[in-house]
DNA sequence: GTCAAGACTTGGAATAAGTCTAAATATCAG
DNA sequence: CTGATATTTAGACTTATTCCAAGTCTTGAC
């Protein structure tokens, strides 16, 4: 589950990110965005703050946030909100669009084809569209199989 | 820019909607939703309750958490989130996308052309797509129009 | 290396958005 | 009209996040 990433691969995408913001290298920047690379999942600050304070017992919640706020200004990571509730955190950066199981609230990067331009949807006029996303709602392969094992019992 | 809605609009939707679930037909739930409907905009609860409370003193904000709630559930009103901040609801129930305007906040219904199918995204296998919504992000007429009087200026 | 200036981290207080609770009130079938 | 049940209400509570002020770390100048 876990994804190896190379110590160095965070260091220069971080060092980078933060270069071009003027701001400083630290540990708690270092440690926190591997975490979030690490698994490649949408966690919320929450669940960084669980993750990350097991290996750095000191690390404080305000940190997480301040951290969190300081990756999305580097365009390190993305904020994902798609309905009431905590905020989650994306570290795919790559062009993508989202899946929410509206099960089990699970968050799933669904790769955008290449190929594919924006949508065929007209816009109205003066509308200038910088960015889009799409997100699709259903149900996960997992919380799918568990319904219909449990359909079948 | 306040829609004239007939009354009697609000209160046959509101009726089926209601009847479909079982619930009952009150003075604050159709003021709400009137409310909602008047401006077909996407203001969040607080939003709600101030523009209602002013026709209906009593009315409390615990009310507006409910009977928003409910309507959600009678299948009248969509909850968008888009962004961290208080959820907005959403009182278009035809099939539409959203525009986010980056500049003002503001949340602007984008028609769905009707023959534009599902966009041509490759699932992963086991992923059941029950529904999706496309999320444009830019700058709206209105601010785009601000900016280049401001770079005039 | 030492040092000051500024950046960063931290715990805790403060705030914002939403949920819960229990008592009062309204609705509606009979 | 009446009783059973749904709804409304104020306020307490929770959760997610932001703010703050004090302490710590990093860095560039000497
Ligand atoms: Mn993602
Ligand atoms: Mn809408
Ligand atoms: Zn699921
Ligand atoms: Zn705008």
């Amino acid at each position: 589950m876990e994804r190896q990433v190379p110590i160095d691969f965070v260091d220069e995408r971080l060092n980078k990110g933060l270069a071009r913001t003027g701001l400083r290298f630290t540990a708690q920047r270092r440690h926190i965005y591997s975490k979030l690379l690490e698994k490649g999942d949408h966690p919320s600050a929450d669940e960084v703050f669980m993750r990350a304070k097991s290996d750095m017992p000191d690390l404080s919640m305000a940190t997480v946030y301040n951290t969190l706020d300081t990756l999305v200004k580097c365009g390190l990571v993305r904020q994902v909100n798609h309905e009431r509730g905590p905020t989650r955190y994306c570290s795919n950066m790559e062009k993508h669009h989202h899946f929410h199981c509206t099960t089990c609230n699970g968050v799933f990067d669904i790769r955008s084809d290449p190929e594919s331009g924006e949508p065929e949807i007209h816009m109205p006029p003066g509308f200038e569209v910088l960015q889009f996303e799409i997100l699709f709602r259903g149900i996960c392969p997992e919380c799918a199989a568990k319904q219909a094992a449990e359909a079948n019992a």
